[in-house]
DNA sequence: TTAATTACGATAGTATTACTATTATTTTAT
DNA sequence: ATAAAATAATAGTAATACTATCGTAATTAA
């Protein structure tokens, strides 16, 4: 599947499209690597450089700056987990069945349905948006990041939930602050359980499954019909 | 209230309390006020420096470096927060009444309460929490930060509140995620209204009584007693 | 009271980071 | 085969994130 391996990127989040050259590449593959390895605070393009054995300057000509280069790796992240969640909903009768898998994929709960033959490492990936991918929004040039639609398929996953959600109960008044809240959650108490579990109920325990539940719970509360 | 003025700060946060100079005061009330105007990426101790009419070495002697003073910040807040909670909520009756009270303290629903007679500029520091807070935890440091106790005042918060669900229905399963959940949405939907508003309800209108609409439903739909 | 100690802030550094400008090399087009 | 374009490497600079040292002021100790 040609899509795969060109999700259609935004233009926007590069200088010179990293998909074209075998170091553009490795600047992506590796990259999320090393983000995943000492954080995003401490990586920088001179690092990167020494591990793909080329020099930063390179690695400038793909990318702005390093914030660029996460969102970017936000973005693909997102577009991927959109395609996930709408590929394994599609032709399932009923919204709640519907609702349950797309908790399920945001959840990680990983099975053949996530069979990915990707360069990137999609665990990595999933550790860095964990810990990393709210530092791509929040900045005080979210709005101009914004209008260049850098946070597109973020919003176009949030959306897609937001419209399962209405399908579901269509009288729900707050279906798209539920989804975001979901998408961050999914992420915030994964988190919060490996690092701060005492901010979540999943202390000893500490699988994945446990905020499946939660989220599970939260969500068909909320969105219970009341009649 | 003495209280008020110095409340009872971990020290492994400051390397000389700043509570104890003028010096020390303005670092964090300045540095409130900076870090709010131009964002903690681009916020440093040379511009606070200047600001103040000091020189960088001399903010150095009070925080080994910028991220201390932000989670100084950070720990700060979460404090005065928890007090409010406590201040607010005490010799009230229902835990329901309770629960709402304290969803106006987290979604700032300002008023007579609110009254502040500090040095620290509180609609400057509510800014700083929105948008800055999770960056203190968000690091490759967040388990020795969390063996320092850094965090705290924000689990304590999150304990507190936690205890109040659990008095309200002693059956639900997830009241510590429940309580992080609702200090997080305080904050993220309050950043995406004003930031990235199509990932919300609130659009047009834009105020943060819409957030706490938002979470009375979402709350206590998923504490709702189920019988 | 005076000497010693401590505390404090200012000066002047360094290593690293985050880039940029220029030059050299390779690739592609004709 | 040669010109044009694309690409990468070299070599910078300005800013950042600190650190080490020094002088002065305040505090305490004999």
């Amino acid at each position: 599947m040609q899509w795969q391996l060109h999700p259609e990127m935004n233009p926007n989040l590069f200088l010179k499209d990293p998909e074209n050259s075998v170091i553009g590449k490795k600047v992506i593959k590796n990259g999320v690597g090393l983000i995943r390895k000492i954080g995003f605070e401490l990586f920088t393009f001179k690092k990167l450089a020494e591990e793909i054995g080329t020099t930063e300057a390179t690695i400038y000509r793909y990318f702005e700056n390093k914030h660029k280069l996460l969102n970017y790796i936000v973005c693909w992240y997102f577009h991927w987990l959109d395609y996930q969640v709408m590929f394994n909903t599609h032709n399932i009768t009923g919204y709640s069945t519907k609702i349950k898998i797309t908790i399920d994929i945001l959840t990680w709960q990983l099975d053949a349905n996530h069979v990915n033959n990707y360069d990137i490492a999609i665990d990595d990936l999933h550790e860095i948006i964990v810990s990393e991918s709210s530092k791509v929004y929040l900045t005080k040039h979210v709005t101009e990041d914004n209008k260049e639609e850098l946070f597109l398929p973020y919003k176009k996953l949030c959306y897609n939930i937001s419209e399962l959600f209405k399908a579901y109960n269509p009288n729900y008044k707050y279906p798209k602050s539920l989804s975001s809240t979901m998408i961050e959650m999914a992420h915030y108490q994964d988190f919060f359980m490996t690092n701060l579990p005492s901010l979540t109920d999943f202390g000893g325990k500490g699988d994945n499954a446990s905020v499946k539940d939660f989220l599970e719970n939260l969500v068909f509360a909320a969105l219970a019909k009341k009649d």
